[in-house]
DNA sequence: AATGAATGAGAATTCATTCAT
DNA sequence: TATGAATGAATTCTCATTCAT
């Protein structure tokens, strides 16, 4: 048990960081409690983190550039317009599955106030979305009677949410509620559904349909 | 010789526990930062109220029975089709402003995983929305070729998304990203915008445009 | 064991730190260990004061105010020339019998490097003995070829050193490494050998003598 | 194939050593931090010292024997009756001013309680003292009413003081207090003052002015 | 019934010491 | 032989909970 932890050992580390951090909170994690996880000892946490929340923010930051890694790679594949949706609806699914710890952590996060932190975790997909819807109403391809920014902002918020919903115990049981337990396993269903959704809420504008009358 | 404390004192303690719950969550508040804020001491939080949990448990339920109530009333008023959202939209923006930490709170709750706190907190808004759409799809007022759970689901996302960029201070700074300040205070912008994506979203359907070709 | 502790028990409490502090030094004590000593919880120390440094403080201010509460008292005695080191030497080795801990106390206290320290520990008596040298010297009762700064300071260091060799371990070996175990124990001779010295260095300047040769 | 640290090496290990506890104390200094700026491991402090508290002795012990060195050197220059104090006063300030560590970390030992330790430290001065004294008074240079055990006590008291007052940061500010910054920097002021303070303590009693009334 | 002082278990953090490499 | 990573006991400080008054 010498010479400079590994790479590799203290990637393992973090994850169990992120572990207890998702399962647990900020506040109800022990260091003692991730070391043990870990199996070394709490020195070694204290070795290479300054502090429980030096500790806490490299967590976060490894399950962001994991999570952002896979995006890209996702990102790359698909760029026509609907495909674009389909596309990250089922990477982010499949991601819940994969790296509910992830997302478990990140929703810890949201209890957080620092701006900072904000920042570092939703720069890259605002930004994303934002250059995408852009992108596509000059193009005409999505409704242009909306602010980009908002329509971004729907758009994760309907993302986010079915992420936490896939992986945090209140979100799951409230699915369950909405839609019964099988929509919570059954991600074509979810999928398929939101599209849908999403389909008629970006696409189409009240001018679209002369013959609507406002209830 | 008042054998309880009144029913007003009472009310009273259990709103000085939802916002130091709702400003520095569960874990990071004192019984004893309660007490002082409500002018008594730590015996009596502890006459009424088993333990901090419980304690917890009781300011949720008042707050929730407050919101709850608040809804019931906004509700009576309006129910033709479309004013529904807009009605309820506003409403929730409203009680985002004046009491934010009845939201701040609900979202502290969103971290625990007792699925006897998810029923007690979203039953009443589930059925009231799953309710609602069934009706107007029955009566052909809103799109039929999706799941009532799930449209309603993904409208009370969309609503809960709202409240909490309205209120706690990290999806605060997150609209903020998405949208600039601007759309932090301006309601009626907001309003506007979400209106008109859900409004497309609801009513809608693929098939109603023959012309449009998938991406 | 209620009802804010009595005048007295927080009095007891400061002693026994004094003791334990003096004991074992500022990092050689536990907080544990004085609540132990007074037989209460850590607990309640940390009620009544801030952190370990600030408990420390408290202990050191108690015993500075006792000591100059009993120095206030026994100068109001004497005033005559020399019977003023007589009495601050007999009052000193009296007080260090009594309050070792008070003594060894102050000697840990000059690891220090806080300069509010030093002055809230050496201020009354500094000011005592200059202001009294001073008064001595402009009635040509004491020689007047020094400062009386520096005359005052000398003083104070015979003083010191024999405060510390009555109470403090290392001084108390030196001291009979010295002039034998007896000197330890034998008040009347130290005093009346010191008072020698000093009414020698205090009185005399070469002046006086005109026939000395130096070597 | 250099089988042990070089001599040197070992010095500089006990320097670094000496200075680390002069500016921190023996339980505020680490054994990382003696290692980090010896620019060693600490494996190595472990190999040539048992634990913390030997390579501390090992320190003092080295501190101690340059210091012995220093004053033999200067010992054997000036031996005539008040050069000797003179010449020793100079050395002992010199030596503050060069080797403030030194004096700083025997202040440090003052807070230890091993008789072993007093002894090795004051043995040397002690009987150089005593001796010198004893002489003296046997020639009739100096004052025979006194006991040479206290006469060299006193006398090294003040001498030890001096150097505190040099070098320690309590004793540095009391000093100020005292005599203001100006006794602090001037060697020659404080030399002058402290001679002349000695040469009337240590030569003149009271049987030599016989017209003295004692106050 | 109300008070709030006292309790003490529990968590973060440090650092002397060991020992695999 | 030297290194310095790993260990884990020890310490400071907090706060939910109790209970004497």
């Amino acid at each position: 048990m010498q010479k400079k932890l590994s790479e590799e050992k203290q990637g393992e580390i973090l994850h169990c960081g992120i572990s207890e951090f998702a399962a647990h909170g900020i506040e109800g994690t022990t260091m003692q409690s991730i070391a043990s996880r870990a199996g070394i000892s709490v020195g070694v946490l204290y070795k290479y983190h300054a502090d429980k929340n030096a500790f806490f923010a490299a967590c976060l930051h490894q399950s962001l550039q994991e999570l952002e890694d896979f995006l890209r790679s996702m990102m790359s594949a698909a760029d026509k317009p609907l495909n674009y949706a389909r596309t990250m609806i089922r990477a982010l699914l499949h991601y819940s599955r994969e790296h509910g710890d992830t997302i478990r952590l990140y929703h810890r996060v949201t209890q957080s106030d620092d701006p900072a932190l904000v920042r570092e975790i939703e720069c890259f997909t605002s930004r994303l979305y934002i250059d995408y819807i852009t992108r596509m109403q000059s193009q005409g391809a999505m409704r242009q009677d909306m602010e980009p920014g908002l329509l971004a902002f729907f758009f994760d918020n309907l993302l986010m949410m079915m992420q936490f919903s896939r992986s945090c115990p209140y979100y799951q049981e409230r699915l369950r509620l909405y839609a019964g337990a099988d929509a919570l396993e059954n991600d074509d269903l979810l999928t398929q559904q939101l599209l849908k959704f999403m389909e008629s809420a970006f696409t189409f504008s009240q001018a679209d349909v002369p013959h609507r009358k406002e209830g």
